[in-house]
DNA sequence: TCAAATCTATACAACTTAGTAAAGATTATA
DNA sequence: TATAATCTTTACTAAGTTGTATAGATTTGA
C-alpha cells in the first residue's frame, strides 16, 4: 500500500500546468516542466502522454507547442489525477484477482477483509474528491511548518469493544 | 496506490491463525493454512516467514510443528499487519526518494502535495489502528450484503471554497 | 536410529513498474 | 522550403513484486 512514482510525479506535472494556466497562453513545454521538476525530458514525456490519453491535458505539437490543462484547475481533483495515473486502491476485480489457486476466492461468501478495504478506499476517496489542483496551489506557503498537526498521533493500542465494520465512520 | 498481494494474503493467513487460536493447541501448519486459503504451500511459507521475522507469529519446527500468533487476536491490529507486510503508505523517506535528478526535492521548502499524502495516510492509519483480527472474525457473517452501505457514493464534483489542508477533518 | 512431517533459506522465473533511448511526426518561422 | 523545437511512439534496461522450486534443518515417534 504505497504511492506510486507515477502518481507522485504525475500530480506534480499537473500542478505545474495548473500554475501555467496563469502565465502566457497557459501552456508549458515538456522541457519546461522537466526543468521545473528536476526530471528528465524523457520521463516527463511518458507521464504527459499518459495524462493526455486519460483526457486531463491536451497538447499542441510543433515549435510553439506544449501541454495545457483541459479544464480549469478548480475543476480537477486529486481523484481525477489518481484515476488517470494508477489503478484504484480497491476495485471490483480485486477479489477475483486474489483467488490464489482457486477460480473463486474462498472467502467470497463471507469476507470481512473486503469490508475493511472498502472503508479505507472510501476514506481515501473522500479526501481526494475534496481537493482540487487550485486548492493545492492556494495552500502553498501555508502548509510548511504545520505538518506536525496532521501527522497521526501515536495512540496506544488497547483492546476494546467489538467494532461493527458497517458503522465505522 | 493499491493493496499489495502480500498485504492481502498475509492478512488472510493471520486471520486463519486467529481462528486457529481457538482450536487444539492454537497452532496451524503451513499446509493447513495453504489448504484453507487456496494458496500454494511454497507461497504460504514465504508469507509466514515474513510475519515471523516481523514478530507477529512464532513457529515450532518438527513433525508436530506449526505457526501461532504471538499475541491474542484482540491485540493485533491491521496496522500491525500492514507494518509487517509492506511499506507504509507515506513515510519519512518519501520526499528524498522522489527527488528526480536532484539531490533534494525541488519542492522541499513549500510542498502542498506532501500535506495531502499526510492527511490520507492519517485516515488510513485511523481505520487500521481501530480494527483487530478479533474484530474481523466477529464481523464475519455480518458484512455480506451490507457492502453497498460503505461503498463511496458517486458525488458530483463541484467547484467550491478554498480548502485549508491543515483543517480537513 | 530412521523416516516422515514440518519449518527455513535461497535461488529462480514471470510480471509489473521505473526510467532511459532513439527514431519519427508536426508546426512556426526564417 | 528548410530548420529547429516541439510532441509521439515504441523499444529497451533496471529494479521491484509475485509466485514457484529445491535443498536443507529440526523434531516427533516408531
Amino acid at each position: 500500500m504505497k504511492i506510486t512514482a507515477l502518481e507522485e510525479y504525475g500530480l506534480r506535472c499537473l500542478l505545474q500546468l495548473a500554475r501555467g494556466q496563469k502565465e502566457a497562453d497557459g501552456s508549458l513545454s515538456i522541457r519546461t516542466i522537466a526543468e521545473r521538476e528536476g526530471l528528465s525530458i524523457e520521463y516527463v514525456s511518458k507521464i504527459t502522454a499518459q495524462l493526455r490519453k486519460a483526457g486531463l491535458i491536451e497538447s499542441t505539437r510543433g515549435i510553439r507547442g506544449g501541454y495545457r490543462l483541459r479544464n480549469d484547475a478548480s475543476h480537477v481533483t486529486l481523484w481525477h489525477a489518481s484515476q488517470a495515473l494508477s489503478q484504484t486502491f480497491f476495485n471490483s476485480t480485486f477479489c477475483m484477482d486474489h483467488a490464489g489457486d482457486e477460480t473463486e476466492c474462498v472467502h467470497h461468501k463471507d469476507c470481512s477483509i473486503r469490508s475493511v478495504w472498502n472503508v479505507i478506499a472510501d476514506r481515501i476517496t473522500q479526501v481526494m474528491r475534496k481537493i482540487t489542483l487550485e486548492d493545492l496551489l492556494s495552500n502553498e506557503s501555508k502548509t510548511d511548518g504545520k505538518l506536525m498537526q496532521i501527522i497521526p498521533p501515536k495512540e496506544k493500542i488497547n483492546p476494546k469493544k467489538r467494532i461493527n465494520l458497517t458503522n465505522l465512520s
